[in-house]
DNA sequence: CGCTTATTTTACCAACCGGTCAAAGCGAGG
DNA sequence: CCTCGCTTTGACCGGTTGGTAAAATAAGCG
């Protein structure tokens, strides 16, 4: 007998696949509209289902919503729980600004959600803001602390430090239709590595 | 007899006052909603005012956000308008970021209005970023690329210069919740100033 | 005051919203 | 072939949305 009272209950192939294409498609529109923009209409045609059938998946907007959320969370700060204390500090950093930029490049609407989430004042993720990641954070900031001290890397106050990384970075993604307009044909991110890198190799180097 | 058929009509006292309060409101609303989160009966209870009534001085949801938007790009524009081809390199640069950041504390509402229209794939505004804001930023791009070629200031990719500037400085307004939670008690914008300072200078001090 | 114009309110509308429900369609196992 | 459970649909509901019409009220002004 199982230690919880529900069964587990294997999703058949049906299921699979269309709660599958519903996230896809909740991605896609509230990624762009925000929770309050986005319709039910919207996310279920993007799905290709009709409106009752996607509610046969998920019982509520906020369920999917809430969903995306969760789901995001923890692969939102991978990158940074990669960075290793007992690494060589300068590759660390660079190496967390490169896998989020990666970020940016290859889940654009993941950080557009997140984006939006924030923008409108992350009612819905504002205890995971103070807890985990704030955890998260703080003890990083002891290790950019600890290397700063011991001269390994310049003298630079941690929590904007890592501020830095993420505005850098999530810039391109969220302000993507901006950068485009601007730059024309060039690609962005392929500027965006060479500058990103240039910029933090010169930034941390201690003096 | 004007060249103009429509006369300006001066607007009565009312008419300034109310107008104010309904784009403050739109503001304060279409910022944390974006356009189509927000409802005409928020704006119109935060303008202090009945839904009607508000429809007696703006045509509709899309004038209201419409003029909150043009008024906005000007004043977007204004910092980086503000750097001079005939200054010294590394204040002028600085300079520019100096406002921007100040903006973003002063600002905060305005910020967050654009990034939701950036972020929703900018319907409204794409043609002013590829006509005046691409110009402008060409124009200075061009400028910056002229003092890296003279040795006044490091090799910098100049559109990605600019870029990492917004980038930086809207953070700070745009995911202030999220920097808040992290950051407890202490005030965002001190240490910005300070890291931004120290980044920028760093940065562009030729090699 | 009395008249005109500017302002505000009340009542309303059609379209859309998130969500429900019961009935119908469907596919795999017997 | 039939049955049974999963899946899909169409019809519908109460509440909200952007917006309108017209009447009631307030302000300005001679």
């Amino acid at each position: 007998m199982s230690a919880f009272p529900a069964d587990p209950k294997p999703l058949t192939r049906i299921q699979t696949k269309n709660r599958a294409a519903i996230l896809d498609a909740g991605l896609e529109v509230f990624s762009t509209f925000g929770f309050r923009g986005s319709t039910l209409d919207q996310i279920a045609s993007a799905a290709g289902l009709s409106k009752p059938n996607l509610l046969y998946y998920f019982p509520s907007k906020e369920a999917i919503h809430a969903e995306l959320l969760t789901g995001l969370l923890s692969t939102w700060l991978d990158p940074l729980t990669l960075m290793r204390a007992d690494g060589d500090p300068v590759p660390e950093l660079l190496g967390y600004v490169r896998r989020k930029l990666e970020m940016s490049r290859q889940f654009p609407r993941e950080s557009r959600l997140f984006a939006n989430e924030i923008l409108q004042g992350a009612p819905r993720v504002k205890a995971a803001l103070e807890g985990e990641l704030k955890d998260l954070v703080d003890a990083k900031a002891e290790v950019i602390r600890g290397w700063a001290a011991a001269g390994k890397i310049a003298d630079l106050h941690p929590h904007h430090l890592i501020f830095s990384i993420w505005s850098l970075t999530q810039h391109y993604a969220d302000f993507d239709v901006q950068i485009r307009a601007v730059l024309g044909e060039e690609d962005p991110f392929e500027g965006a590595e060479a500058y990103l890198d240039a910029l933090f190799t010169k930034m941390l180097t201690p003096a």
